[in-house]
DNA sequence: CAGTATCCTTGTGGATACTG
DNA sequence: CAGTATCCACAAGGATACTG
């Protein structure tokens, strides 16, 4: 994200809030929905398509085709096709994808954290 | 985000990658691109409408109305009328607003350490 | 098995106009 | 000033069918 104050954060291309800011894009692509759940159903280990397909709930063929695709064009994940039929396709996380865990997992403690008082807050906001 | 392990994250409903998953819900809020950048935009400091339209650069009223609006029901924004005229509101993060700010500075962190490598391997995926 | 191709629905969000 | 209301365009994404 972004600091408090743009002077603090001048990376890149000055004004984080930019649109065109290196930073903002970044965080386009690997803040989506898919991805991050998909960085956390490889983890460590390697797996394949329709294994992932099955541990991330609810994607589509079509979106975690497309995830994979595009997180293996940033690097963040490596894909390794098996000559074989019916073929197989493996999936594991490189050293990119895998340090982006650690900031990920700051996210889901927060949100882990501090659920119960979202959810007691939007009661409160919803009964006005 | 979540785990690698899905028995390493059993939180308050089972399987993270579960769609109903309220870890899931969560992210997906507060994972949206304005949120972000209201987070970041906001900082310490208070801010009225129009100063935090001017600071986020390419958000329309509408997004920006809708924006504040979801985190002041989730509880992360306050929101404070003057009775004047014109009139004047003003915005401030809460304490539960204040404490996602490490979380995201850590995947800001990630994305300028990371901007580099990820741009370079895209070169070279596309020109293939 | 691991995709690709196509269609089609839906949601997201921008632009504009109006108001307490 | 800080919104609300309305309309509209586009893109994301699901469903389905087909393939190396």
């Amino acid at each position: 994200m972004v600091t408090a104050n743009p002077s603090t954060s001048v990376a890149l291309d000055g004004n984080p809030y930019n649109q065109g800011c290196p930073t903002r894009r970044i965080l386009d692509r690997i803040g989506d929905r898919w991805t991050v759940l998909v960085v956390g159903a490889l983890g460590d280990d390697t797996a394949r398509f329709s294994e992932l397909k099955r541990r991330v709930e609810g994607i589509s063929q079509k979106m975690l085709t497309q995830t994979l695709r595009e997180m293996e064009r940033d690097g963040l994940v490596i894909r390794t096709v098996f000559a074989q039929v019916p073929v197989k396709v493996e999936y594991r996380l490189t050293d990119a994808g895998i340090s982006l865990r650690a900031p990920l997992k700051a996210l889901e403690d927060w949100s882990i954290e501090h659920l119960g008082a979202v959810l007691t807050a939007q009661q409160f906001y919803d009964q006005e």
